[in-house]
DNA sequence: CAACTAGCTGACCACAGGGTCAACAAGTAA
DNA sequence: TTACTTGTTGACCCTGTGGTCAGCTAGTTG
């Protein structure tokens, strides 16, 4: 916004540098300690990766630990987005199907942090561990009152909420988590736009006859 | 089973050592791997639990990538052995009640064996790859054949076997991979008995309903 | 018993990886 | 321009870790 006072080389405001660096170390970060975890990656291999000098990510971000948590928390943002789409007075047909297209999405456009979320889980959330007990289970027991109303009002049969939103969970986020898996399994090297549609759809179908859910 | 020369100290035969020291390593390795990652676990700390010295679990196992794919056989065996169950004469009312509950209990009873196998496929199973391209795979597609057949007979509705198998996976490796975070989220240490009771028996009772499996 | 093999281990090494620091460059504000 | 803040970086250090090795002890075999 300010004149172009000297060079012709594009001037950048400390704000801009910074804002930017932040970005694109975060974002590099993200790729490697979804491929090879926490322990797995070094400082220097995102260095590399983000064509920065070690010495500049530490700059940036204190620790290894706290670039990593940094990542964390924006993906735990992500998680209870979601899932705070559902509510009591939608109708389970619409709600669930909603809910598990987007899990499944994000599965697949987020994969990279689907992953890491569930590494972090897998190996006993050290990191994420106060998250887990303040945020994520708030969202949770809102979430688990709302399937209780369903059952209520008699939108779905009484099952536990809770087991359910597992299945749930485990089921979707398995196309991030074992993607490339299931794509060896099925002779590809990739799942691919057609492979999510029809997982989504089966599950939400799975899910829906399976709790009682009137179709249509 | 010889006499007892000199102190009345045990003697024990060459083969019954080594056999048994493979055995106390690996069980300490697949504690340390599961819960700390292939990257996050030290031949140290492996050493230290299994109270001998690094030097000893170098002589048994070469490497340490040497010993984690020890670990990661072992596991793959018990997987292939729980998918064989099922066949296409049975009817899928027991054969998917009975499956699920397997790998449920598979799930509370080795999840360490589980989670190191989950934790490896997330990161693109580099240690496993040609045995997912060939034992498992192998496996994979008797049992969709399996699915499919149940589909002819229309003991099932016509949906993907694959995803289908993929659905049963997830929801049931989930109690081993996720166990400590459920259990955080429902306000438990640890999760019971009964929580993987009501697990298994929900997840059957979703895939069944869900598939158009006729109860009873 | 002697000769041999298998099991055991402390000392050692090379090196990678997280993190510090001091000096310098580039933007900012007066 | 000057004074100050923010960004940048190579050199450096220290700890931890995978792995080697030489020498030891304990079982095995004749």
């Amino acid at each position: 916004m300010k004149e172009n006072k000297k060079v012709s080389t594009t001037r950048r405001k400390s704000a801009d540098i910074r804002k930017d660096n932040l970005q694109l170390i975060l974002s590099v970060a993200e790729q490697r300690f979804a491929e090879y975890g926490y322990n797995g990656t070094t400082i220097s291999s995102i260095a590399d990766q983000a064509e920065l000098p070690k010495s500049n990510i530490l700059y940036y971000f204190k620790t290894k630990e706290v670039l990593y948590k940094e990542v964390l928390i924006q993906i735990l943002k992500i998680w209870l987005v979601d899932m705070e789409g559902m509510s009591a007075d939608q109708h389970p047909r619409e709600a669930l199907r909603h809910y598990i297209l987007l899990k499944v999405k994000q599965s697949k456009d987020h994969s990279n942090a689907s992953r890491i979320f569930a590494s972090e889980l897998l190996h006993g959330a050290p990191f994420l561990r106060e998250k887990l007990q303040t945020d994520l289970k708030d969202q949770f027991m809102k979430t688990c009152q709302v399937f209780r109303e369903w059952i209520a009002k008699q939108w779905m049969n009484p099952i536990s909420p809770e087991h359910l939103l597992f299945m749930i969970w485990s089921s979707t986020q398995a196309y991030a988590d074992y993607g490339l898996q299931s794509s060896i399994l099925m002779g590809k090297t990739e799942l691919e736009e057609s492979d999510f549609e029809t997982g989504a759809e089966l599950i939400t179908q799975v899910v829906l006859k399976g709790c009682g859910v009137k179709l249509l």
